[in-house]
DNA sequence: GTAATCTCTCTAGCGGCTAGAGGTTCAAGG
DNA sequence: CCTTGAACCTCTAGCCGCTAGAGAGATTAC
């Protein structure tokens, strides 16, 4: 099997320039090059890429994904490592969304305290955003 | 009144290089200057600044933060115009909840099915990241 | 053989800052 | 009044994870 850099992009739904960008960044094998120099994939290549793609899905940073494809390639350790990269990464996921949540309701308060005709100068969106009086809570991020 | 850039970032939480920065970028009047060339500030960009800051807080773009500003500004229109922008803001925040919440179940069932202290070559974590054939449902971003 | 489509490398830009270099000004203490 | 040390100035570059574009060369289908 021998994939051009399009090839494995339509493959795995990984853009052209991504890819070669993952390659500078050391995430994929630099690959053999054609008589013209142009990239040509094995299997090997479109399984790895697979794999980053679907950690980034998951919202993975590239070093987190760095990492687990360093793991991969050592099969023999204990996959403790493994498991300890992917809970962080849904601690952080978690609170993401407890943020997420306070500032959805923050915003359902003030966009409700508004009744959207009324002159700019009595918006209750913007006094809200001007004074935290009108808001209450501390929500700064975590 | 008259502030230094340093007291107005410790009343506002905001740091230095980023004030600078938001007059870069138009959402901060350029101040007076001292006879040293030292930005001096007023009540106005105390006040603006902390309309900034509580906008950020909330999420906004720093270009619908200048919207923001451009609406209080005209203060006779309606106030249509600024209860659009928020709730446009809220629909982004819960568009990313809902999608962090898909990827909070993933990871749970991820790192659930791995026991933790097998060998990496049996990694459940490992396997599913590889092979969406694990993993089912299609967590595509929107 | 030629035209259309890839592919190559390189550089620059996005948002929203943050960090650092190298130099000037300010405010407080002696 | 003078010195110190903190704060300030401008400018450039870097962070993440791409994305876009220029200008040139390779490949493929007909």
């Amino acid at each position: 099997m021998s994939l051009s850099i399009g090839d494995l992009a339509r493959r795995t739904g990984v853009k052209v320039p991504t890819i070669r960008y993952y390659e500078a960044r050391g995430l994929l094998d630099a690959p053999q090059r054609s008589a013209g120099n142009q990239r040509r994939y094995d299997g090997g290549a479109l399984e790895r890429l697979g794999f980053i793609r679907h950690a980034r899905d998951l919202g993975f940073s590239l070093d987190a994904i760095a990492q687990l494809i360093e793991l991969q390639d050592h099969p023999d350790q204990s996959c403790e490592a493994a498991t300890r990269i992917a809970s962080g990464q849904l601690d952080t996921i978690r609170r993401k969304i407890r943020r997420l949540r306070a500032l959805e309701a923050e915003l359902v308060r003030i966009t409700d305290g508004c009744n959207g005709d009324g002159p700019l100068r009595d918006c209750y969106v913007l006094a809200s955003l001007a004074g935290h009086d009108l808001c209450g809570h501390d929500h700064a991020g975590t």
